[in-house]
DNA sequence: ATCCAGGCAGATG
DNA sequence: CATCTGCATGGA
């Protein structure tokens, strides 16, 4: 078993061998958390969760374990995976970032993120989306403050965008608000992954890289691989078949994290 | 100071 | 279809 809903607000998971919390935090799929003295604070959309990390397991306290059970999809055994992606330099990386999973992000959330990622350092844009929840979003009694809703994104002006330090993505921004109005979740969730990709590439601000970053870390496509500027550096030093399984495989873009990871936050080599 | 950051849009071959 | 360029902004 890897975890268990304890009750409405508690999760406890035992496997650490696939749910690494600090590698997860790092990986490049959740920009707002904060690390606190036992583990991390982490917010989706308009909800919280906290994570305590103890030898044998980890404690997720939460305002609601079902949301957070599909956040961390624990459903999912990674081990399965994790074999079938087992060539020597994805070995390597999988032994530093094995623990990582693929979330399943708000997709609002994950669409303005990743637009206001292109082209940005994360350090930069981090601080750009906090200060955006903070102007913008709901506060949560005590646990910070939740994503802008469609409707408080709707009311940010381009002005107000490039105060947020969006730059000249500010543009994009605001038509992006305007077409997710138009756009159904639950209805892009049923589209094949090549018409999943049309219809985001459709999205001002978004192109080949963030759609792939949505499609994986919103939509759960886990064949999708984002290639950024250091996929692009990496991909080069792997074998053929290894490229395969990044630009092909049914698991591309979890082999691909585990690449970022190592690559972009542990300044490891391939 | 120059280059780069989880690239994209628009223009030009 | 492929390639080139401008772009806000802050950190290295």
């Amino acid at each position: 078993m890897i975890a268990q809903i304890i009750n409405p607000h508690q999760i406890e998971v035992y496997d650490l061998s696939q749910f690494d919390a600090y590698a997860i935090m790092h990986s490049g799929q959740v920009f707002r958390y904060q690390t606190t003295n036992t583990g991390f604070t982490v917010w989706s959309a308009a909800h919280w969760a906290e994570l305590r990390i103890f030898p044998d397991k980890v404690i997720i306290k939460c305002d609601d374990a079902a949301y957070f059970y599909r956040y961390f999809d624990l459903t999912t055994d990674y081990r399965i995976i994790k074999n079938a992606l087992a060539f020597p330099k994805l070995q390597k990386v999988m032994e530093v970032g094995g623990g990582i999973r693929i979330l399943q992000g708000d997709w609002v959330e994950m669409v303005i993120s990743f637009i206001i990622s292109a082209n940005n350092n994360i350090k930069r844009f981090t601080k750009t989306l906090n200060a955006l929840c903070e102007s913008y979003g709901t506060q949560i009694a005590g646990h910070g403050y939740a994503f802008p809703t469609l409707t408080q994104l709707a009311t940010i002006t381009v002005a107000d965008w490039r105060a947020l330090g969006c730059g000249y993505r500010d543009q994009y921004l605001m038509k992006a608000v305007q077409q997710l109005g138009q756009m159904d979740f639950t209805v892009l969730q049923t589209l094949s992954t090549d018409a999943l990709n049309k219809a985001l590439l459709a999205m001002a601000g978004v192109g080949p890289k963030v759609a792939a970053c949505i499609m994986l870390f919103a939509f759960h496509r886990l064949e999708v691989a984002p290639i950024d500027t250091w996929l692009k550096k990496a991909i080069t030093q792997l074998t053929l078949d290894e490229q395969a399984v990044i630009l092909h495989g049914q698991y591309a873009g979890v082999a691909q994290q585990y690449i970022f990871y190592a690559l972009q936050h542990l300044h490891q080599t391939l």
